[in-house]
RNA sequence: GCCGGCAUAGCUCAGUUGGUAGAGCAACUGAUUUGUAAUCAGUAGGUCCCGGGUUCGACUCCUGGUGCCGGCACCA
């Protein structure tokens, strides 16, 4: 006879065997219906799965994290029925739930189509109607893999074929399919509902190697309800209009064109955007102690030999031959450069650190598929720094360098930042004595910031591990910003010293460091991050001034003047049209402050001023207008 | 780079079975002097992405590129 205890800490009694279900069904009809799984003293389970001893008991219901994870598991799983239902000759691989949904890889010749699309969603929702029983069954490894083999999904018995012989191989059935899964799954297809869409198409590699044959991904969504349906998908919608690609034309901050693939071209108002992120870097980093440089884009091939770049980058540089035979190439880092820098002259251990920083910009060739608007790009404009210091100083530098840019993230409105943390590779140079220290040292700053991280394994540069700090767009894609890496290699590499404290020449720690990592991709995340309405300290116009009607002309100059004057960026819209026409326009392109003037505001030397989403305005004297706008520039609120 | 899709006016998009192109907005001109998200009328605007082919004739069909979009792989 278990005992139950539920989360409450009430203790209930049970026949011999119960299960998850009869304990939903025994607290409550409609637990029981929005119950999708249990969890049996931590571990997640199927609802009709015996449970035979005394455990703590936990209902999971379908719109709990736990739920939905699960419902979209099994909504990859009904997926891959359908699929199989539909052309039996496609073979299935593997179908996780990720977040939002969810996806199954096929193999198969013919390329899914939208229209499949359709029909295979069709094809899902009749599974749903038909309710079949998903049962778990337990095989034994090699019978699965024969079996697997037998009815031909290879791809199935590979899968298999790798998990250990001694540990047991769950099955789940549902109708004619069955899977190989860890599971839990729901008890049947009817529990999963239909707030689920199938969403898009790819192709992707098997076991995600670019090496393997590419298969067949099939895209979808799934949801406890329609409403959370529809909500996701409203979701979506939105997050489409704050697309920096859009949203760069509709405010004529840049473009591109198939002549300079991966390239921006500048225009005037984002160039002003440009330039007021780089001045404000430029604040920051000199009160941190930073100086900046600049170095060539184009250096003899001998110099990125001895960096180690020609060999180990050289697919993703371009370069040159002239016509004296020289091979050039164009730089993709700023780090060689910054060394020769660091080199000149004799440098005591008294003056490290030493703080280099450049604004640099950097060509890459990226593979034609990664190009993506201003967030990859092959032309891009680093805010790159380069600490040299002793082994000593690594970890107070590397706290210095992680407020600094939380500390700018924050200014920016970005809250919700993600740090991974990137440890040795398999190929890397270096001791692993001395990887321990630097990854150390990364922690150690991490640790006494307070910081969260993920940690990413392997994933560190050759040279060295890395904190990667990672900002999300608006349509929920991650992008590396910032990066911190500890190198202890290049330096030596290049030759790179110092006089220590013992007269002897020392080899210099290399911390490379970036904020915005790229101005492009930075500005691209900001323009989606504020929908475009970027805070007034970097809108390229920041005041427009309307005329109302064409007695105010000459006020409205005037006004322009003043704000210009107190170093403010306005400009006047004179033209013969009605105030709403203009203020529509102009808050179409997302001007932030719009200042109407007409025969009142003349008369009182005033302005109406209306602010970017809002509807109201506020008459002014115009004096106090411009000071308050003064204000808010310098404390720079996001 | 790989899989799929797309490419027509500055922008968003129509364009029937092959007969050399249209709408709305923007632009320009004129009228309107207007009080907070689109005043009215008129005009102009196209190498239908580029090359090759089929055809009497190609925006349309075939073929080879280029770029973009969604993923995969790669990455700031």
């Amino acid at each position: 006879m278990p005992n139950i205890t539920l989360p409450d800490g009430s203790v209930r009694e049970y026949p011999e065997s119960t299960s998850g279900e009869a304990v939903a069904a025994s607290i409550g009809k409609g637990l029981l219906k929005s119950a999708v799984a249990v969890r049996v003293d931590g571990e997640l389970r199927d609802l009709t799965r015996e449970i035979d001893a005394d455990a703590d008991v936990e209902i999971v219901t379908r719109d709990s994290d736990d739920g939905l994870e699960l419902l979209r598991h099994d909504a990859a799983h009904v997926l891959a029925e359908a699929v199989k239902e539909l052309w039996p000759d496609t073979q299935v691989t593997i179908g996780p739930a990720i977040e939002n949904g969810f996806y199954y890889d096929f193999a198969r010749d013919e390329p899914f189509t939208d229209d499949d699309l359709e029909t295979i969603e069709k094809r899902m929702k009749e599974i749903v109607d038909r309710n079949e029983t998903i049962e778990r069954e337990v095989w034994n490894r090699d019978e699965a893999v024969a079996y697997f083999h037998s009815i031909g999904e290879v791809y199935k018995a590979e899968i298999i074929a790798a998990i250990p012989s001694d540990e047991p191989i769950t099955l789940y059935r549902q109708g004619e399919f069955i899977d190989l899964c860890r599971g839990p799954h729901l008890p049947a297809t009817g529990k999963l509902g239909k707030a689920f869409k199938l969403t898009h198409v790819s192709g992707a590699y098997w076991r995600g190697d670019s090496n393997n044959e590419m298969l067949q991904r099939v895209y979808g969504t799934a949801w406890a309800n329609d409403k959370q349906l529809r909500q996701y998908l409203h979701r979506l919608e939105e997050a489409e209009k704050r697309d920096h690609r859009k949203l760069g034309r509709i405010m004529n901050l840049f473009h591109f064109q198939e002549e300079a693939p991966g390239a921006v071209f500048w225009h005037p108002k984002g160039w002003s955007l440009f330039q007021s992120l780089i001045g404000y870097m430029r604040e920051q980093q000199a009160e941190a102690g930073y100086r900046e440089i600049c170095t060539p884009e184009l250096m003899d091939r001998s110099l990125w030999e001895a960096s180690g770049h020609w060999q180990s980058f050289g697919d993703h540089m371009y370069t040159t031959e002239t016509v004296d035979g020289r091979h050039y190439a164009i730089k993709p880092m700023n780090c060689p450069g910054h060394v020769q820098v660091f080199k000149q002259g004799i440098t005591s251990y008294r003056d490290l650190p030493v703080r280099l920083a450049e604004f640099g910009k950097c060509h890459r060739y990226e593979p034609s598929g990664a190009l993506h608007g201003m967030m990859r790009v092959r032309a891009f404009t680093q805010d790159d720094a380069h600490v040299f210091c002793t082994a000593a100083q690594i970890t107070e530098e590397s706290i210095a360098v992680c407020n600094l840019i939380l500390g700018i993230y924050q200014g920016f409105g970005f809250d919700d930042v993600r740090i991974k943390f990137a440890d040795r590779p398999e190929v890397r140079v270096g001791d692993d004595a001395v990887w321990d220290q630097a990854e150390a040292a990364l922690l150690t700053a991490l640790e006494s910031a307070g910081l969260e991280y993920q940690h990413n394994p392997g994933e560190g540069a050759f040279y060295g591990p890395k904190l990667e700090f990672v900002l999300r767009d608006a349509i929920g894609r991650d992008w590396q910003c910032g990066t911190l890496q500890v190198d202890l290699n290049m330096p030596g590499r290049l030759g790179a010293t110092y006089i220590g404290e013992d007269g002897e020449k020392h080899t210099p720690v290399m911390l490379h460091r970036a904020i915005f990592g790229s101005l492009e991709r930075f500005i691209g995340i900001l323009i989606e991050h504020h929908s475009g309405k970027l805070p007034l300290w970097l809108a390229p116009v920041q005041v427009k001034v309307l005329t109302i009607t064409s007695e105010a002309d000459d006020y409205a100059m005037e006004v322009a003047s003043a704000l210009r004057a107190r170093g403010l960026r306005a400009d006047v819209d004179v033209r013969n049209e009605k105030i709403s026409y203009k203020v529509r326009e102009h808050s179409v392109a997302k001007v932030p402050v719009l200042f109407a003037v007409g025969g009142r505001e003349v008369e009182t030397r005033s302005v109406a001023i209306r602010r970017l989403g809002s509807r109201r305005q506020q008459v002014v004297l115009l004096d106090e207008a411009i000071e308050s706008l003064v204000e808010e520039v310098e404390t720079k609120s996001a």
